[in-house]
DNA sequence: TCATTTGTTCGATAAGAATGGAACTAATCC
DNA sequence: GGATTAGTTCCATTCTTATCGAACAAATGA
């Protein structure tokens, strides 16, 4: 765990453990941001990730994520970019993201209920 | 969420959410019940998943478990037998378990599944 | 019927996590 | 310097979860 250049620390790849991403995902706030940045292909701000709560709330959700290996973050300027550590999780726990964000070809999107023939 | 003929509720598959089953998978005695549950042949009963843990502590785990849909719970005589959900968790979120449990022939070594037997 | 085994439920306590306002810091621009 | 913007940190409150003993229930066997 090394404090960057840009004062966040985050785990290295080694010391991930999947109860503490686990648990990161396991907050509906938590899984938007995720999910948002998975779609999206630059880096994000914290701001736009809000979701319209309290700044102090996200900060919270988002040291969380970090401390798990979910997301990597650094400052420009004022900002701080968020993104997902995708390399890194899909090196160490490999299909677990895909699976998550429903990259399977199947869908296990969105947590919409697929709806196949009733089964 | 229909209670079965043995009395236990199991969520049917419509209703999973990925939140509850990370929360569920986010404690170490939980994760250590679905490693053993699928590195097992056959369904386990709670006794064999205690680890040395109180009953009604682990009893609390097992209904985390059985209520996130990550295990089915049945009576046989005096014992509850429990096995893992795979094919619902398989159909719901296709990858999910498998990274999990490691089985992508790389490896998510660390916190990985002993392999009992040779896949 | 009584005792045993296996696990659940209850209840109290303690530990942890989420929430959000207020004060604060760092970078940027005037 | 002063004001603005973007987030963080601090703190108190509230909610949730974990833990485990004790009492309980169901199935089995003597």
């Amino acid at each position: 765990m090394a404090r960057d250049e840009s004062g966040f620390s985050h785990p290295d790849e080694g010391t991930l453990s999947l109860e503490a991403i686990f648990h990161a995902l396991s907050d509906p706030y938590r899984l938007r941001i995720v999910r948002a940045l998975a779609a999206s292909a630059v880096p994000m701000n914290c701001g736009d990730l809000s979701f319209g709560r309290p700044k102090s709330s996200m900060s919270h959700h988002f040291r969380i994520l970090r401390a798990a290996g979910v997301l990597h973050t650094t400052s420009q300027g004022v900002e701080h970019m968020n993104s997902l550590r995708r390399d890194m999780l899909d090196r160490r726990f490999p299909g677990l993201m895909a699976a998550i964000l429903g990259e399977t070809g199947q869908s296990a999107a969105g947590d919409h209920p697929r709806r196949l023939t009733p089964a």
